[in-house]
DNA sequence: ACGAGATCCTGTCAGC
DNA sequence: TGCTGACAGGATCTCG
């Protein structure tokens, strides 16, 4: 398949992002083959707030093996299996979710904590697995498998974007936001409705399907949503193949920097010109968010 | 019931 | 130069 060529100039930094879809199942995909099958040796907590719940599983990691890394929504989750004869007898889940500044790094075994290093896993053998995040948001919860299907968050998640032909994921808009008041931008940010989109991706979505992000959801005609739902998804794709979008602190989980921002055509380029049509760009702030939008392009 | 706005937190940057 | 305040934002909470 022809790669999709941006035509826009490149950004330099500085600007400011977080991990959405593509960053997190990027992270995944980063971090799976340095922690997949490795042991815990130990666990250090380095922040009150970092562990949400679970806290009186921890002991059960020492021994314990990573035996998954998955993606849903912007959540990672690890699975690990306890010790053989340990007080678990089934296997612990470790949901993180990274907010804005959450990053992932196996640092050598001889690594002190740095200034924002919340949690450390050390792996046998060599390495130490930090969770670290500048804003504090980010947070795990450890829990038994029932557990996170009971998750209040966990079971209210949308569908994955990505999971499904853009028709069925136009359907699937066309019925979760009929009778919404809402923008069709707060529509593509409520997790509830669809997974996985944060601010940068439902901007860039609305620009390349030509809509307006203030437009209420409803409104919407089901013709557009299908373009809608291609594009999120042809934007989600695109981002994952650049290993997402890199933003002062995104980094994946071999400290690489995505590329996914130089092909940004509206987030974070307020006042430039649409390098479609050369209208100025405006910024509004729609569902508490900035939001930048073509006042031409999109209707 | 639904939607809007405040809240959490730290680092960065514009303006005085 | 150094200070202050605005801003960034995901999910949750409160309020109308």
């Amino acid at each position: 398949m022809e790669r999709w060529k941006s035509p826009f100039p490149t950004l330099d930094p500085p600007f400011a992002a977080m991990p959405e879809l593509p960053e997190v199942e990027t992270i995944v995909r980063t971090l799976a083959p340095q922690v997949q099958g490795r042991r815990i040796s130990a666990v250090t907590v380095l922040h009150p707030k970092v562990v949400q719940s679970g806290e009186a599983l921890l002991p059960l990691l020492r021994g314990a093996t990573i035996t998954g890394i998955r993606r849903r929504a912007k959540l990672l989750v690890l699975t690990v299996r306890p010790e053989a004869g340990s007080a678990a007898g089934q296997d612990l889940l470790l949901a993180f979710h990274l907010k804005m500044t959450g990053s992932f790094f196996v640092h050598p075994a001889d690594a002190l904590p740095l200034k924002h290093t919340r949690l450390i896993f050390d792996l046998e053998g060599d390495g130490r697995l930090f969770f670290d995040d500048t804003r504090t948001f980010g947070y795990c919860r450890l829990m038994q498998p029932g557990e996170l299907e009971r998750w209040p968050f966990w079971a209210s998640l949308g569908p994955e974007p990505l999971d499904c032909p853009p028709e069925t994921l136009a359907a699937h808009f066309t019925g979760a936001f009929a009778k919404r008041r809402i923008s069709i931008k707060a529509a593509l940010l409520d997790q509830r409705l669809v997974a996985g989109i944060g601010n940068i991706y439902a901007d860039e979505s609305l620009f390349r399907a030509g809509i307006r992000p203030d437009a209420p959801a409803s409104s919407v005609t089901q013709g557009k949503l299908l373009v809608l739902a291609k594009a999120v998804q042809a934007i989600l794709r695109q981002s994952i193949e650049e290993c997402g979008s890199s933003i002062r602190d995104y980094r994946d989980a071999l400290g690489n920097a995505g590329a996914f921002q130089n092909a940004f055509a509206v987030y974070g380029r307020k006042g430039e010109t649409c390098a479609v049509c050369g209208a100025a760009l405006q910024a509004c702030r729609i569902a508490g968010r900035g939001t930048v939008y073509c006042p031409r392009c999109q209707q």
